[in-house]
DNA sequence: TGACATGCACGACAGCCTGTCGTACATTGC
DNA sequence: GCAATGTACGACAGGCTGTCGTGCATGTCA
């Protein structure tokens, strides 16, 4: 009865993702479509040689999750997201909501708006927001 | 230039805590001040008595990291939280909002609004939030 | 044709963090 | 003295991440 449940971890997708896991979804979120050659340019730059097989590893663990579909080519495959930055955006938060306010997600903001960590302009935005939710 | 830097993981407290840690905190938040025996006793039932050190270790590392704080006592320490749950839960939404919105809490939110994800009790509880923000 | 670059798949590994347990030791109360 | 309770902390397995290397296929170019 009062036993309090130890937390365990849930592991629906889409779970959160790590650093450099993340870093590659950046990419791929900007531009689309890379091949894995691209992708290591751009996070380890051209020079670096080594870590060929890193990014390969990188893009096909988040393959494994779900987080990037394979597009199979005729010589060099490329990766685009299977969900967008809003939609992760949005589960991450979700998450949190769930985690720490019973799902609801007012509790989280209220003690950012009473130590005024918002800008007039995030509260504005935020407002419009929810006007346009339902007009 | 166009070279992307490799995301590192700021190390400011307060980090994420996890599953255990998390839940000896809500346990510490829902009642204030606590001795290690009562969190184990809420947390694992009073029966199990291996799990003796395992809450100590868990308060121990938790007030290693600025979590609670250790109030020494004639017999037993009792522990209380040096962050509220509104607070941590306000840092982890500012967390999620750096890592993907660059700092705005707005995008988190519009894809949820998007797919009507909200409640319109949910709705209407932030709107009176951001109203009672700026009167 | 052979050498070389490019790409793919995956095994292996170290490092970190977590949760767990055990052990050593101090203090209190019967 | 002895049992119970509490503190401090070493140790460990498991999981995940980021990294690197190796084997192999395919393409290109001299």
């Amino acid at each position: 009865m009062s036993h309090t449940e130890l937390r365990r971890t849930s592991r629906l997708p889409p779970a959160a993702l790590a650093n450099a896991e993340l870093s590659v979804m950046e990419l791929l979120w900007d531009h689309g479509a890379l091949t894995a050659r691209q992708v290591q340019d751009r996070l380890y730059g051209a020079s670096d040689r080594s870590q060929h097989g890193t990014v390969q590893r990188l893009l096909q663990r988040l393959e494994e999750k779900d987080f990037v579909r394979r597009n199979k080519a005729e010589h060099a495959n490329t990766f685009t997201p299977c969900i967008s930055r809003a939609e992760y955006a949005g589960a991450q938060l979700e998450t949190l909501a769930e985690r720490l306010a019973g799902g609801s997600i007012a509790p989280l903001l209220s003690h950012l708006i009473d130590q005024k960590r918002l800008s007039r302009a995030e509260m504005r935005r935020l407002r419009e927001l929810l006007d346009g939710g339902k007009p």
